[in-house]
RNA sequence: GCGCCCUUCGUCUAUCGGUUAGGACGACAGAUUUUCAUUCUGUAAAGAGGGGUUCGACUCCCCUAGGGCGUGCCA
């Protein structure tokens, strides 16, 4: 039972793996919602037909779950203002285009990718911003009805006012002040029937009754449009709050690239849920003096959202080994403790896995450490002798090793099946034998060219260890390569 | 390019005009521990630069520099 009225929302795309971003953000949501005794719900914002699956829906909703983070309405435990995945929901959000159209405040656009394309391109090359040029803005309503009873493919767009600013009050950056001129009118119903994000989230967060919404500060721009759409359809906006991003080292916005950001990769490393959110949880709390070690219910009482701060913080992975550690040493009795390594072990099968790729390798059972140890490490330590046995040059592993990644990325679900035929494109595509792609990856992967078939490994790894076992040994390799020449 | 935003130790931060600029992670040194880890003690480490306002600026204002985000029929 809600007794604030407060509800707020998590709302991932399942485009990809669950990032800790998601969680940040997350984190967010619950713990304002806790503090105020209000809901916490989650939506599948899935409108891009194009990137989303039900694996990486079923992945983010298991994140989250580990997390720690449980709502209480979401497409999984449903809830009163159903259903709760935009997809399921495309009916939904026609009837209100149509008003707004109706109204005169949106209108069909039949512009076509191409021609949107030069506009951009000529408008970027005289130093003007990008912006839609209202080709369509002042089409007859007889040219209108003919095109789309011919069937011929568009869009809905909103209109923009032509002057003046959108004012409006942000819980983060305080007062915000947009001009209209900055504004694009922004393609509210795309041509496959989907809702863009825009119109889809304002929508749901309406009909969901969501008070408070939170979420990254790549928004922040957005919210004029948002708030137009909330006026055109007599509609009052909730409270917004924009969060500063997390960056990588470099300070740019957190990407897989740079930095590990799946959660699974933390799980798989075997950090514990509570580090993590503790962690995250510090970024939303100033503690001048005194203890970080916070437990979710330490984190809410503390929580303070009034003072948060504006610059993007950087994801610093030695801060959460030391929670991390405190956790497991503080906090977990003994049989927790065992409780926990064994799930972790039994991760994504691994231990079971390893075991059978491994009964017909060893003589010894003593020889299982060695043989499935790098299923469990969370860091390989790799040295650079250990490519030495490899008949490539130093060179040629290199541009394997590089040629590889961003292909892997092409993977849309990750099995051995599709681990190898990828691998078996590239050394096509390379003119090489698969056995020589292979070899560098063995080392890589397990940190020794004796070990389990690559493939399964692979598999049983997931991608987001591969993602990064591979960048380190690029860098291990690219050691050999450079002080010789 | 344009719009908005940000800037205190390497990192996360405290300070809300007057402090020896505090704490935490990390680093380094020492003590404890058969080793290691833990734990404890200590050391080094910061207001981007330039102008103002003021008796007095990290704190208020302006400029510059650096950085971030946005600028999609992606979210």
């Amino acid at each position: 039972m809600t007794t604030s009225g407060v509800r707020v929302r998590i709302a991932p795309s399942p485009t990809g793996e669950p990032h800790v971003g998601t969680a940040y953000i997350a984190l967010f949501n619950y713990l304002f919602a806790k503090k105020h005794g209000g809901e916490f719900i989650l939506r599948i914002e899935d409108t891009d037909a194009t990137r989303s699956t039900p694996e990486f829906e079923t992945k983010v909703l298991d994140a989250l779950k580990w997390c720690g983070l449980k709502w209480s309405e979401g497409p999984d435990v449903g809830g009163p203002y159903g259903p709760y995945r935009q997809s399921d929901r495309k009916d939904i959000y026609k009837p209100y285009v149509e008003k707004i159209v109706d109204a005169g405040h949106g209108f069909r656009c039949f512009c076509t990718p191409e021609r949107l394309e030069q506009m951009r391109a000529a408008q970027r090359a005289a130093g003007l911003p990008p912006k839609y040029d209202g080709h369509c803005l002042n089409l007859t309503a007889e040219e209108v009805s003919s095109r789309v009873a011919a069937g011929e493919p568009h869009v809905v767009r909103m209109k923009i006012p032509t002057e003046g600013s959108c004012k409006f009050h942000d819980g983060v950056y305080g007062d915000v002040e947009i001009p209209w001129d900055a504004v694009d009118m922004q393609v509210l119903l795309k041509a496959d029937g989907m809702p863009t994000y825009h119109m889809a989230n304002v929508v749901d967060d309406h009909l969901m009754k969501i008070t408070h919404v939170a979420r990254g500060e790549e928004w922040l721009a957005s919210v004029p449009k948002h708030i137009l759409i909330y006026q055109y359809l007599g509609w009052e906006p909730p409270v917004f709050m924009h969060l500063s991003l997390m960056r990588n080292a470099d300070k740019s916005k957190l990407s897989k690239r740079k930095n590990p950001t799946s959660i699974s990769y933390y799980t798989a490393l075997g950090y514990i849920p509570e580090a993590l959110m503790n962690f995250l949880g510090l970024f939303f709390i100033q503690i001048a003096e005194g203890e970080e070690l916070l437990s979710m219910d330490e984190l809410a009482g503390k929580f303070d959202p009034e003072n948060l701060s504006k610059a993007g913080a950087i994801f610093d992975i030695q801060k959460l080994d030391w929670l991390n550690g405190r956790w497991i040493r503080e906090k977990l009795s003994e049989e927790e403790f065992q409780h926990r390594v064994l799930t972790w072990a039994m991760e994504n099968n691994r231990l079971r896995e390893g075991l059978k790729l491994s009964q017909s390798r060893i003589s010894k059972l003593g020889e299982l450490p060695d043989l499935t140890g790098f299923l469990f490490k969370s860091d390989l330590n790799l040295d650079p002798s250990a490519f030495a046995k490899i008949k490539s040059t130093p060179e040629e592993l290199l541009e394997i090793l590089n040629a590889v990644q961003p292909d892997l990325e092409k993977i849309l679900e990750w099995n051995v099946e599709t681990i190898e035929a990828e691998l078996r494109a590239i050394a096509d595509r390379m003119g090489k034998k698969l056995k020589v792609i292979v070899a560098p990856l063995f080392v890589a992967v397990s940190g020794s060219s004796r070990s389990l078939p690559l493939f399964d490994s692979m598999a049983i790894l997931g991608r987001s260890v591969v993602r990064q076992r591979l960048k380190l040994a690029a860098q291990t390799v690219a050691t050999l390569v450079g002080p010789k020449n």
